[in-house]
DNA sequence: CACATTACTATCAAAATGCAAGTCGCTCGA
DNA sequence: TCGAGCGACTTGCATTTTGATAGTAATGTG
């Protein structure tokens, strides 16, 4: 679809997706989270063709995402870091992956744990000030130009 | 990109997106949240081209987000509905809006309120049991076969 | 030297997208 | 009853994007 109207709209899911709008996208955010960082990684660990990589690694970090940082001189070789909007970004794809679970959980499925305690984790989104789960809350939007 | 691949993963974010992985599908839940239910509804919100429209509607209720519903039999018309699934689906989109406001929030765009108090919403994904914020989590996945 | 590793490009077919225009069933007003 | 209009699409076709496969470039390793 059309990015460009999507950037700059009032919307910020639409904002958001402009940045990380593509299941490539998102599934490159989730491996690089999982602390893959090099080209190979995520080209075995997702299966994807390598051209449709390149790009959607060039876009990520035109986005802000990933910074391509040059670990080796010689031989050249770059590796992808989350920025830190790229790490904020993941409790949103962990948020997406609990709602999968949770509806469609059949079968065998990984599960999000505490890497230190070993707890299972439940995302949940609630609103920052109160701690009600936005399940749980009417919502609007308010125009930019509202009172 | 390949759905059937992601559908039957381990990994519950591929799943997720296996369900609403486009930018479009998105888009239309979220206006489904904000209460559109019809064809002309959302084709005019977000300048989908119809064919297109058609589509992703059908994919969405194929993947039990929406339901399709015959609000009037003469003449034929239908609506469409958020299912369970599509409902528990918003805060995950609120929560995609959240980080985009917060990292690409520069110029007009609107904010997320409590529909009856009128307080402004931030989302945040945070640990049901703990109320932890996930982002202070490190975190990894379980696979199912592991201890 | 042969081969492996890492990080890509190039080519080209297949699929998805987007625009414009048309269709179908029906209502309503003159 | 004729025509305009509405809601919800469908069809055709050009453009764009994707994906599979193969190849390239720089270097290190036995």
């Amino acid at each position: 679809m059309d990015i460009e109207k999507l950037s700059f709209g009032i919307c910020p899911v639409g904002r958001g997706l402009a940045r990380a709008g593509d299941a490539w996208s998102m599934l490159i955010l989730r491996d690089a989270g999982l602390g893959r960082t090099r080209f190979d990684d995520f080209q075995k660990s997702l299966g994807i063709a390598p051209n449709i990589l390149t790009r959607r690694l060039a876009t990520l970090v035109e986005a802000g995402m990933l910074e391509r940082r040059r670990y080796s001189e010689r031989p050249p070789r770059d590796e992808y870091v989350l920025t830190e909007a790229g790490r904020d970004y993941l409790p949103v794809l962990q948020a997406l992956g609990g709602w999968a679970r949770k509806h469609f959980g059949e079968g065998p499925i990984s599960e999000l744990v505490d890497a230190r305690s070993g707890r299972t984790i439940t995302p949940l989104v609630v609103d920052a000030e109160t701690g009600v789960p936005l399940s749980k809350i009417p919502v609007t939007l308010r125009q930019p130009g509202d009172a």
